[in-house]
DNA sequence: GATGAATGAGACTTCATTCAT
DNA sequence: TATGAATGAAGTCTCATTCAT
């Protein structure tokens, strides 16, 4: 490793002080193309979460990063290519953690139930994924809520099929179709308990989805009168 | 006697006149106050439902407003402000409309499924309102967040009272404390609920605020088996 | 005198609480047209000392007069004419007020003494003036340091002529054209004691005439070897 | 082994020929920080000189400097910032220049000479920068006028101690304190000098310094009766 | 591949000034 | 006469994006 000559860029700049941090960042590594886009990716769903899509700066996402914006352009393209790549990601990945918590061979109240469960510790644990999934992807409009509406789309077509199995024996068998509505009412119940649950902490996960468990699956009529459901 | 103002029914049909005329609008026609920061909110309401907040520029507000910048500044302060002042006007007429609704003096459940069936009314008329209120301000995080976060504390707290009130009788008396988080996923739900409606038009208020009703009233264990909840 | 009707001055505005103070001024007097000059050119003066000429809002002007703003265009022009409207008059007031001090009977250095005397007094006791006239004039540039180029014009003539007959009796006799850059001088170091005055409190006026009195008569070439001037 | 940068005298042929070929310039040079930091400071003095502080635009400067905003903004933070930079430039290449011809081993008359003289050439030769600091500095309040004491702290200490110092072997010495106000007079006495020297050119710097001089060191008492002061 | 340097475009905001009552 | 209401114009500042090294 040879000592690289001096670059126009060891120049003394008058304002030397303000660059005193860049020392830390190791110049021109080479890395692996998919190691960098995660690096991109994970410090754009940071900064997008914390300071929304539009105050989020290009600027700031490659600092955090410590990586130049031209390279973020050169693997992510646009501000906005960006921005969906990010909900992509964060989408899947929370998926990925409720279908496989769900499992397929359950009862269906066992299924919910553990589907509840792991999206309340999801979200506990990846809150940026949240806030980013949630807070920000709705509020932008097209074409990021698109993205939204797609993951909705496969939760509650999860949650539909499950449900609608779930009477299949009684007398009333329904259609997934018919189902969608009441996943919908699920999905947001849950997501709102997610910000009562941030703002009301001292909760575990285990407890936030037994409520739900017993708001949806009982609901307030049987509530009211003492009874509930706990898990077997 | 109080001459009764404008009610928010009339604004659409103000809005309506003042684009269509546009073009021939005297310049400079001199109205109270009062009026003007109405037909700006109005307007600053549409706009940033239609493009959330950021986008949203204070010259489109302007123009859909037919008044010029410097009013709105004089009037309603800079555009955070503008936009708070939006979220409370909003946040007020729903609450508003749904407290009329639920009353004092029926059955829990009757109460609930009236403020439902208000709910999904107010949010089918006034759609602006609507996503100012859910969508924009829930992402721009503080001082906005912190609007919607106060109307969320009165609905919970409504919700809360009506729901301690309904277990009074029972052998399992609870605290309002207690519902919060039911409200929470109520208003969750609820708010999901609407979404889901826009993109799947052609059901009713009624039809709406029934399968929400049933979802916490009845719960899905009562519901896979048969049972449903009715208005009487 | 009668009530007035209501007014749509009257109808309550949903911003009420920003007019509160509006009945400490009384409305619609009607004052001769040398009152109201007086009135606004007195809080022109002051807010002009105090923001500078730019950052001195029209409307600051028109609220600390208590006068509206159309009767201050109506009355003094734009905002420059209102400005040089202001350095007209302090001009002439301190210019009169030391010629009256210097009078004209006296030996040369008691002239002078008296002038600076009243110098001093008439800027500590008219900071604003001061500021307007040494500060702000100089600053904004043609046509505003014109005026001001004027006032100095007359100050050193003053001067000038003053010192031009001083030295009639000596054997080196002077034109008043010839004092003029002494007299340029003397008023640019007694406009610098007065900013040096301001931020070290605690002498009085004759004290600071004396100090400039015996720099410029008797020189440092006296001073330090302990001759001074004093009044008889 | 310091490879000397551009000396300041440099810069106005530097800024000549980048206001010459402006049209054929190519878009963008890369230039080192240092290097596009001093021409910003170059056209932003020239501009603030010209239209003093608030009329002058970032536009104006921008185009002077050949320069585009962002960059301005990027390297030297706001217009306030920029001016600020501006006073700091001026005043310490005024402070040095006269630091360097007062010397440290001369009589106290000399080097009270040979600092008069380096004023009024320096003034002449660089009217922009004493346009900046003595005109615009004052004039434009917290937190510039700050600068702008700051720098007549200096030149007054500078002065105080060649003043007291020269009282040393008298039988009444002074303290530097106490030199002070005579020391603002002095300073005031020269920037007024050179406000006349401009509109009455055809002057030399020694034939205003020696009138200065003449001034302050021998005194009016002296001069009325044909004494003056003459450099050895 | 990797990055400092550079900019066109557009946003918010304010102000001097005038109009209509 | 006197004033609240109204606006065209302009200024500061920021950002996503691209060049040239």
């Amino acid at each position: 490793m040879i000592a690289p000559a001096l670059t126009w860029q060891d120049r003394s700049s008058v304002r030397g002080e303000m660059q005193a941090d860049e020392q830390t960042r190791p110049r021109t590594k080479r890395l692996p193309r998919s190691v960098r886009e995660r690096q991109i990716l994970d410090a754009a769903v940071d900064v997008f979460a914390a300071q929304g899509f539009h105050p989020a700066s290009m600027d700031e996402i490659s600092e955090t990063a410590g990586i130049s914006k031209p390279m973020i352009y050169a693997y992510l393209g646009s501000k906005e290519e960006l921005f969906v790549a990010c909900i992509r990601r964060e989408a899947d990945r929370l998926l990925e953690a409720i279908r496989g918590a769900v499992g397929e061979d359950l009862r269906a109240d066992q299924q919910l139930w553990r589907g509840l469960r792991s999206f309340f510790e999801y979200t506990q644990e990846h809150r940026s994924s949240w806030a980013v999934l949630h807070r920000q992807a709705l509020a932008q409009g097209e074409p990021f809520s698109g993205e939204l509406a797609e993951w909705r789309r496969q939760a509650m077509e999860l949650i539909s099929v499950l449900l609608a199995r779930a009477t299949a024996a009684s007398d009333q068998p329904m259609q997934p179709e018919q189902m969608q509505p009441f996943a919908a009412a699920l999905v947001g119940a849950g997501e709102s308990l997610v910000d009562w649950w941030i703002e009301n902490p001292g909760h575990t996960a285990d407890g936030m989805a037994m409520r739900l468990m017993n708001l949806v699956w009982m609901g307030f009529g049987d509530l009211v009168e003492g009874r509930d459901w706990k898990p077997e």
